[in-house]
DNA sequence: GGTCACTCATTGATAAAGCCGATCATAATA
DNA sequence: TATTATGATCGGCTTTATCAATGAGTGACC
């Protein structure tokens, strides 16, 4: 067995096509068939069953693609950890972000890090929560900044900061007229959120305490971003829950849409860096954390660590 | 890089020794050397720093050794994979088993298990948890039986069964007159204790509730098994706690030692079968957990899962 | 139903690598 | 200073991965 076979199991397993997993690793697809079979034959056990035209992984193959990752990360480690060995702060960072997160911090942090951290230049990968944590823990991303608890066993993340909600309505809504809102002030049959899958859209609708917010007269506005659910409430189709970067630092049109702060301790969410517990990259990553948290807007609740 | 390379830098670790490591990867010295080298100058890192004759791994070195180690145990893996899928029953069971429950389940477990799994010879390693446990996580043994919770995230537990303590003391002790005793009714300073590092220590010394338990008159008396334990008991020297299998399969001296149960629902441990989460033996693991309750003899409670 | 396109397996030649035995260089030891 | 232990270096041999070309099987399509 060998590295190289791994990665070509890997490969198959990912393109379920040899000719292209080949051409995925530079190598001729005989090499890799070869390989494969060979490595099927040291075994004794069949990792893909190719019927017909479609290669699809046994049993036996899936399990065996697993480990085969889990040593290609490992391995990768190595080359990581020589190279933060030579020098810590140099190699780019991968870095996942949230979308309703990515567009407000980024402005700031990029040309931060670019100024702190010349060596090390970050690769974005802007996505939602449940996309980019496996990504980390399979060591695809160097880290991650979500506003969810991550527990898996295999991460540890780094406090950045609490970000307080906001709630956004039309200038003409009745509620514009009070400081400071309760989460019961608001009506859920005309709260409006995201799409499924972003975590602001499971923190808004908790905040409310309503299952069903969301599934109102309006439910079948769909809003992807957090931009668009801000044109669709300042058009005056309901109120929405907004973090406070995006108000600070999104384009709100105050004329037509007003923001009040959310009433309660808990009306916030906390904004972490997640990382793989022996990430090679721990020390980059710790600077990337004060970095960021240095780049932040005034008036961020910023945490220790 | 390769995973010969990594395991020949695994060896040298383990050997502290070109020669010695070389002799244990079936090469030659010359061999050896020269791949390593090929590695640390493939990574632009020294793994080893070979000063005059010792040989000590550097500050990256020990990094690397710990991914490649993962590396291996991974790859490992899928050696064990393709053996489980031919036969899920089949291959040795690599299994720990902590001193005070040892001597006392393995005469029940092995003869049932060389019955009901033929082909999966049990290898046994009898050592304390904080040895046994490592041995598991790094994939050297395939589960272990201890009796203390292992929040370790990598580790799984089988439960197995609850195992509730008795109090042992010489046939002309005061307490002999009570049924049932309560911890309360023990007298710390002559309670016995087997020596650091055993869990039944920690827990013996938990249930009397003093932390001074063991340092009493006494405290000069070393016993580094239960059967030891249990005979200075009967000599006359104090008290101590059994627990319940050592009662019914050791070989008490009923004559000079007297049992009694302990008072409490706390009064037991948690008897558990650790694997790591992902061994490909789980199967057989389950199976063995299966036999090893049905091998327990009547009067223990057996647990679910 | 025959042809075509696609896809993986096979073959034989070539280049790379891993390996060994012998030998060398160096440092601790007596 | 002589000796021993230990790792590094060298030249030749063997194994292995690789490629281009080709073969063989399968599904699609006219």
């Amino acid at each position: 067995m060998n590295l190289r076979d791994l990665q070509y199991v890997v490969a198959v397993a990912d393109h379920a096509h040899f000719g292209h997993a080949a051409t995925a690793c530079n190598v001729s697809q005989p090499t890799l068939s070869g390989q494969i079979a060979k490595l099927e034959l040291e075994l004794g056990v069949e990792i893909f069953s190719r019927v017909g035209r479609a290669v699809r992984a046994t049993d036996a193959g899936e399990q065996i693609i697993a480990h085969a990752r889990r040593a290609l990360a490992a391995s990768n480690d190595i080359v990581d950890c020589a190279r933060a060995n030579r020098d810590p702060l140099t190699g780019r960072l991968r870095l996942g972000v949230i979308p309703t997160i990515a567009p407000y911090l980024m402005p700031y942090v990029l040309p931060a890090a670019a100024d702190k951290l010349p060596n090390a230049p970050l690769v974005l990968v802007e996505d939602m929560t449940a996309h980019i944590v496996p990504l980390v823990i399979e060591g695809k991303l160097d880290a991650a900044i979500i506003a969810t608890e991550e527990e898996a066993p295999e991460l540890q993340s780094i406090n950045l900061f609490d970000e307080p909600f906001w709630v956004a309505m039309p200038s003409n809504h009745a509620l514009v007229a009070l400081k400071e809102i309760k989460a019961s002030d608001i009506d859920p049959k005309t709260l409006l959120l995201l799409t499924d899958g972003h975590c602001l859209r499971d923190q808004a609708a908790e905040l409310c305490n309503h299952p069903q917010a969301g599934q109102g007269a309006m439910a079948d506005m769909r809003a992807s971003s957090l931009e668009t659910l801000l044109h669709i409430t300042a058009a005056g189709h309901g109120v929405t829950l907004v973090p406070q970067l995006a108000v600070e630092c999104g384009r709100v049109d105050t004329d037509r849409l007003v923001t009040r702060p959310l009433a309660g301790t808990l009306a916030s969410r906390r904004v972490r860096l997640i990382h793989r517990r022996r990430s090679p990259r721990v020390t980059a990553l710790i600077e990337l954390a004060r970095i960021l948290r240095a780049a932040l807007p005034d008036g961020v609740r910023k945490l220790q660590s």
